[in-house]
DNA sequence: AACAAAGT
DNA sequence: ACTTTGTTG
């Protein structure tokens, strides 16, 4: 399973810093984190992130490192956190979890015999957003003013609705099902190098000359992170059946399939639980030495790992002029 | 998740 | 031509 199938048919192009200057971005935490956490591990010794208690902690460092990205480009983040999970996802997730397990298997193989290269390589495929990192991720955004809400379930859901309703610009998040959730506007790549992508939603359905129900039909068909497509069956000729029966009932009548939980997966994504219970202010006044001794002091993590991206946010916290948005 | 290679 | 599978990040 997976969903970078959509990436064939969304409208994506690339736009600059510029373009999108001066607004204000609904971030899947859970996806920018995973992404901060992995290459942050990736590149640097694990025992510095790891405290007495043995928690690792390498999440503060990619916040610290991260988070100017935001700022220096005049954006302004909302940080998004996952809640429950819905348990059409059981599948998916049960999936990832032996793909860590056996990751973890290998990585010990390779410390036996001693090859520490391959070890810190697989290092980076075992990292998982444990309770300790959400929550100190969660303190150290607040100490540093980044507005955060609590999705009710999918923090994907939660975010496109909020930009949805207008109070985000953007949604902030590398995967593609954003445009199934209705995001109007997903940037992605906004934690590589480099320029992000824009992926719009009335412009893929206008390529495709298709409504969203039959995006969300299309996608279905290929498979999501809520089910398992049909098989054979990827976008090309989703798009093409979908198109010339309708929708996905008519496909799966006219092909004689099944496909478990159907109605179900349509239901979250036309109309996810998400709340309106959310206020933020994009006026940010983080509190950078709080901040600074929380990850140094309070978490032991080395000053000099964090130095730069302190003074880089110190450098580039600008007064939006947007007002309060409840 | 992105890409290359294999399979139909 | 399109989908699936495997590898690596």
């Amino acid at each position: 399973m997976g969903n970078a199938d959509l990436r064939t048919l969304a409208s994506l192009s690339d736009v600059s810093f510029d373009d999108v200057a001066g607004s204000v971005v609904a971030v899947d935490a859970h996806n920018w984190l995973y992404r901060y956490l992995t290459t942050t591990v990736k590149f640097t010794r694990e025992d510095v992130y790891t405290t007495a208690d043995g928690e690792e902690v390498a999440n503060l460092v990619g916040i610290v490192q991260g988070l100017p990205k935001f700022f220096e480009h005049d954006l302004v983040p909302i940080f998004v956190f996952d809640g429950g999970v819905t348990e059409l996802k059981d599948a998916e997730v049960s999936e990832r979890r032996a793909r860590r397990e056996q990751a973890e298997e290998l990585k010990r193989e390779a410390e036996e015999r001693g090859d520490a290269l391959a070890a810190s390589r697989l290092e980076a495929r075992t990292q998982r957003l444990t309770e300790t990192i959400q929550e100190t991720s969660r303190e150290l955004l607040e100490l540093l003013d980044v507005p955060v809400v609590e999705a009710p379930a999918e923090g994907e859901a939660q975010a496109s609705h909020m930009a949805k309703r207008g109070d985000a610009d953007y949604v902030g998040s590398e995967d593609y099902d954003t445009l199934l959730f209705g995001a109007p506007y997903t940037l992605r790549q906004l934690t590589s190098k480099g320029d992000p992508e824009l992926m719009d939603l009335d412009a893929t359905l206008s390529d495709l000359e298709v409504t969203h129900e039959q995006l969300v039909d299309i996608a279905i068909l290929c498979g999501t992170d809520f089910n398992d497509g049909l098989s054979g069956v990827g976008p090309k000729t989703a798009l093409k059946e979908v198109k010339a029966h309708g929708d996905l009932w008519a496909v799966l009548e006219a092909r004689d399939a099944y496909i478990e939980n159907a109605d179900r997966v349509r239901e979250l994504f036309f109309d996810p639980p998400v709340t309106d219970d959310y206020e933020f202010d994009t006026d940010l006044s983080p509190d950078v030495e709080a901040a600074r001794a929380f990850v140094t002091e309070e978490w032991g993590i080395p000053a000099e790992k964090v130095d730069r991206g302190f003074e880089r946010i110190e450098e580039s916290v600008v007064q939006t002029g947007l007002d309060q948005w409840t």
